[in-house]
DNA sequence: AGAATAGTGTCTTTTAGACACTATAGT
DNA sequence: ACTATAGTGTCTAAAAGACACTATTCT
């Protein structure tokens, strides 16, 4: 490049001579929300455990939110990109190399760290239980996997000059062995003729550290909205798996029931049939299917 | 918060001792792709002009990348969150200040400017065209709305040992008064039996400025995917509009043209009458519409 | 045999696609 | 009268919902 600039320099001559600005910068932390489907403990021989949706949390150990729970993450360093920067702390803190990695967004409200201006590029990391090994960080006394709800407790709508606000409570609740903690986050969605705008706030954190209620609430949403469309729920299976247990998935992340019949048409060009089956369940076996490749882009 | 950490510290004393660590910090730029929908010259009066998709492009005046188009932006500062960083910066730019705005992603990659590290937090913005009035920025020598085009190219399919990875190359073509530039960006889609994963990569920037063609690229698909489920069209529109320019604004993102009995039977619920009519068209006039509030959330 | 899930068939309802038809201001 | 668009009706095809029925293995 042979341009000068109005200094009548070059490009390489203006590099030379760049020094970075006095801008004040962010640090700018990876934390992710990763989830897994697992099933519950189940009794009866015969009947099929429940699924759950889980997502792995962390205790803090130091300050600030000393002792709350908080989403995996960490500062994302000049040599990696934001997406290298979570798959090596999803690395670090569950051992766990090869997931489904979606970026969320950036959460970077003011004062939202009390320490210094840091932003969180948020991400939704979704794996299989089955390859899952749990190991705590150094920044970590506990880390564990909590059962996700997330459920609409409270709505209303308000009409304003030339626009609609509506408001929306939703209750988040995280269950593990180790706590039991119940976020509300409220979901603002503000219409006006030009205009849409939606946002969250923090009622109660419910034990959540900074505004990671926030991130969850997010992370929950884009899952119900998405799992439909393309093929998210594969990620959360082994590579083979029955057409119940992909259907679990959907019902565990949609929060509802779905007919089966139905279920199995929509999902049946996803998937290929394997010549095996399930063994010993106390009932009929059921026919292992993988994904089929050639379906999606 | 009484709760002490190892070293005996309250939150308070952690808070008063805490100096930003000695990590290397980002420079965190919010930029975005604003667009908007407008018509055509049309020489015959009795034909309605056909809709344009453009995006606001302006033309860098100084080092690096100089002279080459980018997308508007600015540094974020730390008084303030990305959101209203972008919107401060388009409110500088292009004198609007009610747009509908969304979070597109970061664009991190290592060494994407040449001067220091910088990442980006995209945005896409959409706006109603008549109500914008165009306002070159300080560091930029022009500004101009481009008429925006991103067709498929060249697609292919290559199976590697337990995965498929699936090429595509768009065209992206972006053609105003001042410049006609054409990028072409590989979309890379990476399927395993865990994982999925979409890269994006630029084969020829066309003119265009460090990796904005791949923002603008996601950019438009997100539209593209998006067009559908929320009211994405309406910020394009002026308040009141016709069903017909409601639709053109469906085709010129879609780059396809719709059935007008269907839909307006899918856009039935959408909008509601108003007891205005078009005149002077040269043609039977047309009932306008408005945005119906209380559909949607 | 009985329990529990696997898997299929089919009827209904809804939604989308295709296309033809009528209606009407403006020149 | 003619042009170009506005707007509606209807047939068909595809997808989704509902639900009943058969099939099968393990205890």
């Amino acid at each position: 490049m042979d341009l000068r600039d109005e200094n009548g320099w070059t490009e390489q001559e203006f590099l030379e001579r760049y020094r970075p600005a006095e801008y004040e910068r962010p640090s700018v932390a990876a934390d992710m929300a990763i989830f897994t489907v697992s099933a519950a403990a189940e009794d009866n021989y015969r009947k099929l455990p429940e699924k759950e949706l889980r997502v792995l949390l962390i205790q803090r150990g130091g300050h600030p939110d000393l002792g709350k729970w908080a989403l995996p993450g960490g500062f994302v360093r000049p040599d990696e990109t934001v997406e290298q920067a979570a798959l090596r702390e999803l690395k670090e803190e569950t051992g766990v190399d090869r997931v489904y990695l979606e970026q969320l967004g950036v959460f970077s409200e003011v004062g939202r760290d009390p320490r210094t201006w840091v932003m969180s590029c948020a991400f939704l990391a979704l794996a299989d239980s089955s390859r899952l090994r749990l190991q705590a960080g150094d920044d970590a006394a506990h880390a564990a996997w909590f059962r996700v709800g997330y459920r609409l407790r409270r709505e209303g709508k308000e009409y304003t000059p030339g626009g609609l606000v509506k408001k929306q409570q939703y209750e988040l609740s995280l269950t593990s062995e180790l706590a039991e903690l119940n976020a509300t986050v409220e979901r603002t969605v503000t219409l006006t003729e030009a205009s849409a705008e939606v946002g969250y706030a923090i009622v109660a954190d419910g034990g959540l550290a900074f505004d990671h209620a926030k991130i969850l609430a997010c992370a929950v949403e884009w899952l119900r909205s998405r799992v439909n469309d393309s093929a998210l729920a594969f990620p959360l299976l082994p590579s083979e798996f029955t057409l119940t247990e992909l259907q679990q998935v959907y019902e565990v992340i949609l929060d509802k029931e779905l007919l089966k019949a139905a279920f199995r048409r929509k999902v049946a060009d996803l998937v290929e049939e394997t010549d095996r089956y399930t063994e010993n369940a106390g009932h009929r076996p059921s026919r292992l299917y993988r994904r089929k490749l050639e379906a999606l882009g």
